[in-house]
DNA sequence: GGGGGAGTTCATCATGCGTTGAGTTCTACA
DNA sequence: TGTAGAACTCAACGCATGATGAACTCCCCC
């Protein structure tokens, strides 16, 4: 088709192939995403996926790039007063989700650690390690461990039901409208009794 | 191998076909599980598989029977006084999960449903209109359709944190340590203000 | 006891997969 | 200006996939 070789100039080629990587990962996930599907929804050359990013596993590695950084996420959760935490964690969430349009790599980490172990590990260790349990010490209620895995099933399940199943009115409900329904329950996970 | 032709007596293969693919669906989900590993697992020949089950997507489909009617369960939902809902709905949904060992079909729905968008249209289905969405009218609160879907994040989260992410202490927790941990939740969702 | 249908095997098809390697053109730095 | 290496294409590898169709054996009903 094309000739070989170089290009002049600075082609975007793999960011390109980077954000096909993420909406073909967040559509169908893992399994169901072909290398050479990226390609071509990239409008590239299978080798040169493989080029960029060594393997697949590589690529979807690259695709799960948080758009932000989660220290700073735990510094501004652990900065709110305490008894607004269980609102902020979902605005935070939900921000986050937001964040990138049609919610790309967050879609491709869920879809993934549904059924591939290894980011099944990575998410449990992101969401619960670095985030989750950091914020349920600094509310000081006790168990944290207990707590902090409460938060990820209320969240994770919100994340399920609004953009995955898109249940609606969930789906389209603006972030303010589910802040006040969904805060209470994770402030009772934070500082409530956990029996 | 062997010779071909049917074999005598009553064998039980199909049976040992749709074993062998709940166990592969759920471990891997759908696109990560192939007609012929099912077939290997059940030590048959491919053709055989879809000499019964006509083509991929019937042998899943068949592999995601319920280990319970929903309507049986809906009723039992339906009988119980108001003030206990949220704890019953925990124990009842974890029950059907637990009704089958290593969690075949329910984790083969929930994995399915992720990436397989026909399913996620099924468990849609089932979880909202045929279960909670009922089950929440009956509640009499008003506004079930809100109230239905925020049960099911409640409860699909927690699916995800314990049979998907394996995240402890609630993976290993016996259901009924979890049902006054997560009752309250789904009693709110159920009877209380939803601003 | 004959025949239709169900269970079973095997060979085969076209397609798509992930990955590799060789070859070509351009850039960056000496 | 020379050259190492990055960007890029193309052809090919071996393998797995879902599906089909023919052949064969057994069961059950007439």
């Amino acid at each position: 088709m094309t000739t070989p070789g170089r290009r002049p100039g600075d082609s975007g080629t793999r960011a390109a192939i980077l954000a096909a990587a993420k909406e073909a990962f967040a559509a169908s996930g893992y399994a169901a995403t072909s290398v050479r599907a990226v390609a071509r929804a990239a409008a590239v050359d299978p080798s040169l996926v493989l080029h960029f990013f060594g393997s697949k596993d590589g690529l979807f590695e690259a695709a799960l790039e948080l758009p932000m950084d989660p220290a700073v996420l735990v510094q501004g959760l652990l900065a709110t007063p305490r008894d607004g935490l269980g609102e902020t964690l979902v605005r935070t969430f939900l921000g986050v989700w937001d964040a990138t349009p049609g919610q790309g790599p967050m879609l491709a980490m869920l879809r993934g650690a549904v059924s591939h172990e290894d980011s099944a590990d990575k998410l449990r260790e992101l969401l619960l390690r670095v985030i989750l349990r950091p914020v349920a010490v600094g509310a000081g209620a006790g168990d944290p461990d207990r707590r902090a895995a409460l938060l990820a099933s209320q969240l994770l399940g919100l994340a399920v039901v609004r953009y995955v199943l898109r249940v609606e009115p969930l789906a389209s409900a603006p972030v303010e409208e589910l802040a006040p329904l969904l805060g209470p329950t994770l402030q009772r996970y934070l500082t409530g009794p956990v029996p």
